[in-house]
DNA sequence: GCTGAAAATGCCTGGAT
DNA sequence: ATCCAGGCATTTTCAGC
């Protein structure tokens, strides 16, 4: 029903993951229709929600969070209500939450400013969610967030 | 040497974070600071590589990607050289590529269409790196991409 | 849905405090 | 390092195709 993208969003859509802040009248050079049309699309892009926001990708190092580990939570109870990512939520370290197939149920990406800080942020979880944890923890991070083949 | 970050830069980065095209006008008026010294100073966290540049938040679903993936990888052979971030990344399907701590060398995150597409993507990732793999599917992601604390 | 142009807004360079 | 001001580019709307 809403797979699809036509040649032209593609263009735009992929123009926008390389620079989100390029301008519309860069955005009509590149795809090749006036500004106005270039204009129109995008926006319908964003009401569709096939663009969900446009952000900064910072330097998470820079910015004082060098720790990043991933955390994978087996639940305690398994009578327990499947609510796990509600009740994490709250959490500002965690940035990403999946539900995966395999071992664990989710698979947390978080960051921190130190070991100390993560260990307290395990407790937070673990007390939050009512689930065991396995930390995974990220030496380096060669690249990421790269831009999608589309 | 460079772990810092002024509170009025991290006003703005955090602004920034959340909404990569906010006008400099704006930027100015949320952080108390007039129109060219955020702009002197935006300009500044981007040379510095605290921003390292923006780009649109894309639906994967939306753009065709629907099945996101965490595939963790082993050596094969112990004695090779260690360098398969750099043998894996003409891969355009792999996003991330993680270095951790643990049972396995690194972890990389991909997105592809279908079953099929992730099968000779596995298939690609172990003839360019020669190690092997496991992999662990994504069901649904309930977040991702949060902006960070600061 | 695209175009082209007009009006409003925002960008961004200098120069002064 | 911040503010102010001017010219310039961009955004955004609207009428016509």
């Amino acid at each position: 029903m809403s797979g699809e993208l036509e040649p032209i969003d593609q263009a735009i859509v992929r123009e926008l993951a390389a620079d989100g802040r390029r301008s519309f009248t860069d955005l009509a050079e590149r795809v090749g229709l006036s500004v106005s049309a270039v204009h129109q699309r995008v926006r319908r892009l964003e009401q569709r929600a096939v663009i969900r926001g446009y952000t900064a990708r910072l330097d998470a190092e820079a910015i004082g969070l060098p720790l990043t580990a991933f955390i994978s939570l087996s639940p305690i109870d398994p009578a327990a209500p499947d609510d796990y990512p509600q009740r994490l939520e709250h959490i500002e370290e965690i940035e990403s939450c999946y539900s995966v197939a395999g071992d664990y149920s989710y698979v947390l990406l978080v960051r921190v400013a130190s070991p100390t800080d993560l260990e307290e942020l395990l407790r937070k979880i673990r007390e939050s969610a009512k689930v065991s944890t396995r930390t995974t923890v990220v030496l380096s991070t060669p690249y990421e967030g790269r831009t999608p083949a589309l």
